[in-house]
DNA sequence: CTGGCGATTTAGACAAAGTCCAGGCAGCGG
DNA sequence: CCGCTGCCTGGACTTTGTCTAAATCGCCAG
């Protein structure tokens, strides 16, 4: 038989309370996204986003997701990290903060806000407005032994 | 008649020193690229190198260019950038530095190192070891009227 | 309740970036 | 000059993401 995983999922009305808030219309697949992914603090890619959804039974589309993600990300609720060439990873901690990211093993973790000073934004180019700072600290798995 | 573009290249005994400092074998292919990426300070794409050699008339296969690029920003000669997760950015300026990246052209340009003061670095996970820090200032441009 | 309409969703075709592979070539050590 | 090792190549392949045309949904006016 097939394994059952439980996957936490926020309540329908919760879910909804979110989306209204910022603004987007709550149907039916957006509430199921953000159902999977707005139960806590995670960094997944949008691939993952698509098991994730249809492990819980009811199917969304790639596309939908993508649209989604995308909306999402626009309007506040996700934050898109990019810190790989070849996929990009969304981030259900939307607040300013900054990331870990584990070379070795592709793992995404946050940095706590408060182990990051403040720095001071240099000038934006001409012509141009600052939109996000994103930092990245790239780690590497330390080698256990060292001759 | 085609049009003749003028690409300066890197004199081939600078560049087979560059990749000598480098430990990399000097091969007539890593040449090539060399001498085409190493005269300034530029944010490429591989699919820009690839371009860019082949438009000196030596051409070299694309797998090649992947290859070389990989090496050398392995080797320290590069640097690679992520802000965009559709492809990765080779820059030429290997020293520490941050980024402007400006998401409605595309457009990458080096932060002055001055301007970007110092940050003190929170304590890496369990187990792991800074490699490198990213900066990217993502910026969009600025609306020329606002009433 | 019913019709209509714009927004949303869908499957699947498509595109772009990058990787892999098997075969051939190059250049160096002997 | 020979052979070994590493390098290069074209092309097939993979992965991630986008596009499209058609079906469906949600919701309001009548």
């Amino acid at each position: 038989m097939s394994e059952v995983v439980a996957i936490p999922v926020l309540s329908e009305e919760q879910a909804t309370a979110r989306l209204r808030e910022h603004g987007i219309l709550p149907t039916q697949q957006r509430l199921q996204i953000a159902q999977v992914l707005l139960t806590r603090d995670q960094h997944l890619s949008a691939e993952q986003v698509l098991e994730l959804v249809n492990a819980t039974g009811k199917s969304v589309s790639k596309a939908t997701v993508y649209n989604t993600l995308g909306l999402f990300a626009e309007k506040g609720i996700l934050r898109e990290v990019n810190v790989d060439p070849i996929r990009a990873f969304y981030d259900t901690n939307s607040s300013a903060h900054h990331h870990f990211y584990n070379v070795d093993t592709g793992e995404l973790s946050d940095i706590d806000s408060g182990q990051m000073p403040v720095e001071q934004l240099p000038v934006a180019p001409a012509g141009t407005v600052v939109d996000e700072v994103d930092v990245i600290i790239r780690v590497r798995n330390a080698d256990p032994v060292k001759p």
